[in-house]
DNA sequence: TCATTAAGTATGC
DNA sequence: GCATACTTAATGA
């Protein structure tokens, strides 16, 4: 994923972390909240984030996770306009936040660097058009079709494994738009019929056609 | 071994 | 039938 265009962009990536401000939070910490307009270009260089929108009620929905290397609150640099998510370590994180002001200067003086930008804003937009996609499915459905394809739906991880997922039922559910009870009632179904393998905190994937099976 | 957090389950709206 | 809250289990300090 984005470890990928790091590697393509290495000159750039480096630019970047040489430009910002290194900061590190502890997990739980917010790094900047929905609607700011002050947080700047995050380069993630260690540890797991997630971008998520609010509601009144406490409940809330994922709409990404990004594990470095990475980088969040670009949408707000390009249209000067508050952030749309808020960003909330997962683990331990340490960032580096280069200001908007530093940003715009450098994306005029270096079209790759825009390049790198634009590449991972189109990866994130492609994540919430199969986001989108999901509307007209049960619960059951969402959840085989995320487990299938969870490296392009927002689910950014450089885990080893391809076939394994880092996730907790919670956070299935914050995903899904339903209840932590729900996701882990839909996942004991799946590890019945020998699709998955349930571990705390992580899924493995065994069976891809019969999970694609169910959202079809 | 204890504290923390994820997962499982029951109950009440 | 679903969400909340309570219980149990697992993990890491």
């Amino acid at each position: 994923m984005f470890s990928n265009k790091t590697e393509q962009y290495k000159a750039e990536w480096q630019q970047l972390i040489q430009a910002g401000m290194k900061r590190k939070y502890k997990a739980g910490d917010v790094i900047y909240i929905q609607g700011g307009k002050e947080a700047g270009l995050v380069c993630i260089t260690k540890g797991r984030v997630k971008n998520c929108i609010y509601f009144s009620n406490g409940s809330e929905k994922l709409i990404c996770i990004l594990e470095a290397p990475s980088i969040t609150g670009e949408t707000s640099i390009i249209d000067d306009k508050g952030s749309i998510v808020s960003t909330e370590a997962l683990t331990d994180t340490e960032v580096f936040v280069v200001s908007t002001s530093t940003i715009k200067k450098m994306l005029e003086q270096n079209p790759r660097l825009m390049m790198f930008l634009l590449e991972c804003n189109a990866e994130k937009m492609r994540a919430l058009q199969f986001q989108a996609e999901n509307i007209r499915l049960n619960t059951r459905q969402k959840l085989a079709r995320l487990l299938i394809n969870f490296q392009v739906s927002g689910v950014h991880t450089k885990g080893t494994e391809t076939n394994v997922i880092t996730m907790t039922h919670e956070q299935l559910a914050d995903f899904l738009g339903t209840t932590r009870p729900k996701i882990t009632e839909a996942l004991n179904e799946f590890e019945k019929e020998g699709y998955i393998k349930k571990n705390r905190g992580s899924i493995k994937i065994l069976k891809y056609d019969g999970l694609a099976a169910i959202c079809r």
